[in-house]
RNA sequence: GGCGGGUUGGCGGAGUGGUGACGCAGCGGAUUGCAAAUCCGUGUACAGGAGUUCGAUUCUCCUACCCGCCUCCA
């Protein structure tokens, strides 16, 4: 079996991935907020961890993989939602996970084994904060509770940052109930007109993401293999999230390995909905982008690296999808992924690397290798159910190859050209040799000029 | 200010202490009524400076520029 080498954060350096149990293999995503649709960059870490969940599939099982995927649904963000909207707190969040689900699906993700949502560990939260208060770590204030920064003595191990250099270089205003300026809200009231549950503190509702630290410890142990999420996490979410979760549960280890990707960028700056510079999953796939195309830009890009959405990407891939599919749409023999595929994967999730080897499997006509390799990825896959395929031009073709037909015998090829540069001008490839015709829709493709073709 | 990351050919994007991936675009050829598609062939790069080394794009240091986190953010 090869070796596995992924970069843990924790470490700051690639290293060798030996899990905890090859036969229940654990690993956990932080999951979306959910209050509006998710925008393009919320999709590349769940590419990422899709990619890193059917490797871990291919080399340790199918069934000894544990990938949880959680929801936020108690944020104070979502209430907002609500109140700016007239509508309840619950309908949001359901419609919202709905969305998200479709949107994820459509990128050919698998679902992870369990999609926890913080509404249904809120007594878990409950109890850890009490277990934190007695151990020393938190400490009840003006009905809020606070985590104790300076009882744990590694925070800021993960980010790389003194608790020293923090308050001194500190832009946040800091609550008067705070000891330490650094110390975080575990829990906090809630007015009559916010939702709330009752606890030792009063009526109120968790502060902090308490909800991931609670639902891995109940999911996966309190050891487990991996965590990740956006490197705009590290801190101070992840930083808490180890604070927390080591303080509770002093016999375990938590994350064994970090994972960050790098963000998606717009003209060199990071998409957020802050910044107002994003665009939607959603959006993509109305423009007509077909979700495998968005995956084959994505995985493109090593994950650690920004990358940039563009249009140009997209095309490229279409194309390099459509070739690819032309010649591997009839294949009888089903092959394992390559000895090469898996061990460019192996070194930490290098998925360009497996593009370029897709790309000499096709120089060298190995298409079962290449659909296989495709595979391992999340390329090519069923679920992406033939979109290369699905648009019928045939009536375009058989019109072309008559007019081609009458011209070859008179010689006058006006009217031919004049079809050829109509089609090409609707958005379609036109291929033909001596005695075939065939039309492929690009992602151009305009249905207007099409129809007014004919 | 503190911490982290980046700078590879026209564009995208891997990787390596010594024989310069891969894709797109370009160029030449085959093919074609002409094109396209396809096939064959082909050029160009490692931000700048110093150091280590027989040899650096790859290691070390410095400089410049860019980005992220330190406030909700994937």
């Amino acid at each position: 079996m090869s070796k596995i080498k992924l970069h843990n954060s924790k470490a700051r350096r690639k290293e060798l991935f030996e899990p905890i149990d090859p036969s229940n293999v654990r690993m956990y995503l932080c999951g979306p907020t959910v209050y509006d649709r998710a925008h393009l960059g919320n999709a590349r870490n769940v590419i990422v961890f899709d990619v890193l969940y059917r490797f871990f599939r291919e080399i340790y099982g199918e069934h000894n993989v544990k990938y949880v995927r959680n929801f936020t649904d108690i944020d104070d963000k979502i209430n907002q939602r609500a109140k700016d909207l007239g509508k309840e707190i619950k309908l949001i969040t359901d419609e919202t996970i709905a969305w998200y689900l479709e949107d994820m699906e459509l990128l050919g993700n698998l679902l992870p084994n369990e999609m926890p949502r913080a509404t249904n560990y809120v007594a878990e939260m409950i109890i850890m904060i009490e277990d934190l208060i007695k151990s020393g770590h938190a400490y009840e204030a003006e009905g809020h509770v606070l985590f104790s920064v300076a009882s744990y003595k590694d925070y800021g191990a993960l980010s790389g940052r003194s608790i020293e250099d923090m308050i001194a270089g500190a832009r946040v205003e800091i609550a008067p109930y705070k000891a330490n300026p650094l110390d975080f809200v575990l829990w906090k009231p809630s007015s009559d007109d916010l939702p709330g549950w009752e606890s030792p503190w009063g009526r109120g509702r968790p502060g902090w993401h308490l909800e991931c630290s609670a639902m891995s410890h109940d999911l996966l142990g309190d050891t487990f293999d991996i965590h990740g999420g956006g490197n705009d996490l590290i801190f101070p979410h992840h930083e808490n999230e180890i604070a927390q979760s080591k303080c509770c549960f002093p016999s375990g280890g938590f994350a064994n390995f970090w994972l960050h990707n790098e963000m998606l960028q717009v003209d060199g700056k990071k998409m957020s909905k802050s910044l107002g510079n994003y665009f939607t999953v959603r959006d993509l796939i109305e423009k007509g982008f077909p979700g495998e195309v968005i995956r084959f830009v994505f995985l493109s890009t090593h994950y650690r690296k920004p990358m940039d959405w563009t249009e140009l990407k997209a095309n490229q891939a279409d194309s390099t999808l459509k070739r690819w599919y032309d010649m591997c749409s009839n294949l009888e023999e089903d092959l394992k992924p390559s000895a090469e595929a898996i061990e460019v994967l192996s070194d930490d999730l290098n998925t360009p690397a497996v593009i370029a080897l897709l790309h000499k499997h096709f120089q060298s006509k190995n298409f079962a290798q290449l659909k296989a390799d495709a595979n391992l990825i999340g390329l090519m896959t069923p679920e992406f159910k033939d979109w290369a395929f699905d648009f019928d031009l045939s009536k375009y073709e058989e019109a072309l190859m008559e007019v081609r037909s009458e011209a070859m015998i008179t010689k006058n090829f006006d009217h031919l050209d004049d079809l050829k540069d109509k089609l090409s001008k609707a958005g379609v490839e036109i291929q033909m040799s001596t005695d075939t015709v065939k039309l492929v829709p690009t992602l151009k493709l305009d249905l207007a000029k099409l129809e007014s073709i004919l």
